[in-house]
DNA sequence: AACAGGCTCAACCGCTGCCGT
DNA sequence: AACGGCAGCGGTTGAGCCTGT
């Protein structure tokens, strides 16, 4: 038998809030305070379900929220922010006052990690390597048909507002879920789509050929999505590499912050983590993907990465910093993916993989 | 002006972890 | 220890908006 609903859905209404349903929540929450979500539509005379009451209390009606587009400044956060702790929208959200998740996860999901997705069609960009940078997903495959330039523009679109136009609502049956899977995986499966479709075209394609023919010979790293195509600018890689020390990185390479509350007790917290990005002459922030490697059973512990970088101090020496990218690199090899917790940690790369890493990293 | 289609974001769904019993 | 209720989280969906053709 299955769980039990979390609330009766007879009666219930779903779909877009109204002004009156907000005006009663949001009266309701500021006499009797917050929580007690299961009671409250009943409490408050509302025909929701608890979680929609949260939902809409958090993501709209909160009077703490920012409104507006994301800034510069918070989108780099929100990168870095990422870098370190995935896709844990709720963690990084906390980091980015009066923005809630849903928000940073929907600017991550139709901004960001479109950005990503064409850098890894880098061509001298493998997919082992480039996988350990693209947590989300890739989109689903696209037909190879040219894009028409010029689309609406994030500025452009409306800012939010708080009398958002109701919109009808029509609820349809959810179909299976595409698997979410380890971006290597799936690139490697969306090429290999591609090749199918193109008769094996795919290996003269550059970077954003599949979306038009914007790749510059000269300037390859210049095509950016002001004309139209969303494409690899190098915007998010120079989010993370430090201007102030080239070849070095933000990462959060000091590893956990330690410190103590009043009573002595060791308190690690996320800020005091995001805190302790600092600028590192290693690559281990932008491998730092807790979720890229997350492929079913394939799952690469990294709390236990950082558990044992902390115990063997490989944080702090060049031997360790050559340990963790073999072992990172090792652990994308689906022969070893799983055998064991932390068996592969410390070996080291050969030399010339290593460099090649780096420079490809760094460059 | 109409159309096409990319984009945003509010909302839903299902899962997970925590906590009380 | 096992169980169930609850809150919270992340993934996904789709209506409506917006802009180029």
């Amino acid at each position: 038998m299955g769980r039990a609903p979390c609330c009766d859905k007879i009666g219930i209404k779903r779909g877009r809030w109204t002004t009156e349903e907000d005006q009663i929540l949001s009266n309701y929450i500021q006499s009797n305070g917050e929580g007690s979500w299961r009671s409250l539509p009943k409490n408050a005379g509302l025909k929701r379900c608890g979680k929609s009451c949260r939902l809409r209390w958090i993501n709209y009606l909160r009077a703490d929220l920012k409104r507006g587009n994301i800034t510069p400044e918070e989108e780099e956060l929100v990168v870095k922010l990422h870098a370190t702790l995935g896709n844990r929208w709720s963690l990084i959200a906390s980091h980015l006052p009066g923005r809630t998740d849903n928000e940073i996860k929907n600017y991550w999901n139709s901004h960001l990690s479109r950005k990503l997705h064409n850098f890894i069609r880098k061509p001298s960009v493998s997919h082992d390597i480039a996988a350990v940078f693209i947590n989300a997903p890739p989109p689903s495959p696209r037909p190879p048909t040219k894009r028409r330039p010029g689309r609406t523009s994030r500025s452009a679109m409306k800012p939010k507002t708080l009398n958002p136009k109701p919109r009808k609502t029509k609820k349809t049956s959810t179909p299976p879920k595409p698997n979410a899977d380890v971006a290597v995986k799936a690139v490697a499966e969306e090429e290999t789509l591609m090749m199918e479709l193109n008769g094996g075209a795919e290996a003269e394609l550059r970077p954003c050929d599949y979306y038009g023919d914007c790749y510059d010979n000269n300037n390859p790293v210049s095509i950016n999505g002001d004309n139209g195509v969303l494409s690899f600018d190098d915007d998010i890689i120079d989010l993370l590499l430090d201007e102030s020390e080239p070849g070095h990185v933000f990462t959060s390479c000091g590893g956990e912050v330690d410190t103590r509350d009043s009573k002595g007790t060791k308190v690690t917290s996320n800020q005091e983590n995001l805190d302790s990005l600092q600028s590192c002459p290693s690559v281990e922030s932008f491998l730092n993907y807790e979720n890229q490697v997350n492929h079913g059973d394939e799952f690469i512990d990294w709390d236990c990465v950082w558990q044992e970088g902390n115990n063997s101090n490989l944080w702090d020496d060049k031997e360790g910093h050559d340990s963790m990218v073999s072992w990172l690199l090792d652990g994308d090899d689906e022969t070893m993916i799983g055998k064991s917790d932390c068996d592969k940690f410390g070996e080291s790369l050969d030399l010339d993989e290593d460099n090649a890493l780096v420079a490809w990293l760094l460059s």
